[in-house]
DNA sequence: TAGGACACGTGAACC
DNA sequence: TGGTTCACGTGTCCT
């Protein structure tokens, strides 16, 4: 929309850009100040910077505001997604139950800090750091009347958003797969949302 | 190493910088000229550029010199690796119909809607009256971030007991299959239900 | 009228 | 010694 002046910035003359436009400098006086040293370069320079902000606009999908500032900002965003999504990805293709941590492609975790818990296990609640704010929630139980319910809105409860879910219920089995994404602060709250989790699922005291 | 200057982006005074000097600007000469409009405001801004540019190179990791122009360019060339690494994955993914498919059983797909704008099937919701309170709900999909909350949070809010649930999902669809009970008279909840969760269910303007 | 975004030229610092 | 990168203040255009 508005860049069509960028592209004018060679301004005045057709090809040969500066050089013609009165060289002299006028040695003694200040008052009309002809003067740069790098002033050329310094052209060149910003616009090669504004190319390359224009062409990480190209590379983005998707561009809130056509400004530098957005424009850098929603390439933010879009690393990080893009980087979550190849763990995911990754963590998703190699997911043998035996060992699965120790896959590691590429993507660097650059400041996912802390994810790297330990699998929990216990009994019928599987909680699985994923990186970021996802985990894998895996829930086998014997099937009972409303405890489906109690489950989900132990989730919501505690602001889990569900990502995706597959289950499978053979007989009076039922085993669930939750991907699962908490915003916030998320040590606390997980820990004590499997402890939520496991009291629920456990067989009572029938 | 040279980065010294860019730690020192608090810019100017303490607290309450300038605009102390004389602000009035002189009307017609230019003899002294301490004078500008948007002095901060523009240093601001150069300030916000330069931290998210900072938080761009924060976030790419290999980084080949400490400059604007080169940090830009890696970006750039990360996102393509990393678009690049997603669409291989996924293809990777989904092309082991025999193997990878079989022993993984029923992982969670990542809603990664968006790579491949393929055909967007429009959601659709089947409700199966069963007698007595209860009902086989089945709902069709395309995966969006939270709808899944949504269509859970709709089925509570109506006073839906959820028996059980079966949930597949393959690429970016998934079919939910759900045996639900609900107490108090049917008649106009369940119409009302059904219309809740198709709008929530169907492909919103695009 | 105020305010945001941008390109510009320039001095300075670093190889 | 140029070459290169950077921050700065300003004028201008566009809301």
């Amino acid at each position: 929309m508005e860049d069509f002046v960028e592209s004018m910035l060679n301004f005045g003359g057709g090809g040969g850009d500066e050089s013609e436009d009165g060289e002299q400098l006028p040695p003694a006086g200040e008052t009309t100040g002809y003067k740069s040293k790098n002033l050329d370069a310094e052209r060149r320079r910003r616009s090669r910077l504004n190319s390359n902000i224009l062409a990480l606009r190209a590379v983005v999908p998707n561009i809130t505001k056509m400004s530098k500032e957005s424009t850098l900002s929603d390439a933010i965003d879009h690393i990080k997604k893009l980087q979550n999504e190849v763990l995911e990805l990754q963590t998703q293709l190699a997911d043998s139950p035996g060992e699965a941590r120790e896959k590691q492609g590429s993507a660097s975790c650059s400041e996912s800090f802390a994810p790297t818990d330990s699998i929990h296990y216990q009994g019928q609640v599987e909680l699985i750091p994923l990186g970021s704010c996802k985990y894998n929630l895996k829930i086998f139980w014997t099937k009972r009347a409303g405890l489906f319910t109690k489950v989900l809105e132990a989730l919501y409860s505690n602001n889990v958003q569900v990502l995706s879910l597959n289950t499978i219920t053979f007989y009076g089995y039922a085993e669930s797969f939750f991907s699962i994404e908490v915003k916030g602060e998320q040590d606390a709250v997980m820990v004590e949302l499997r402890n939520i989790l496991s009291s629920i699922v456990e067989v009572p005291s029938n």
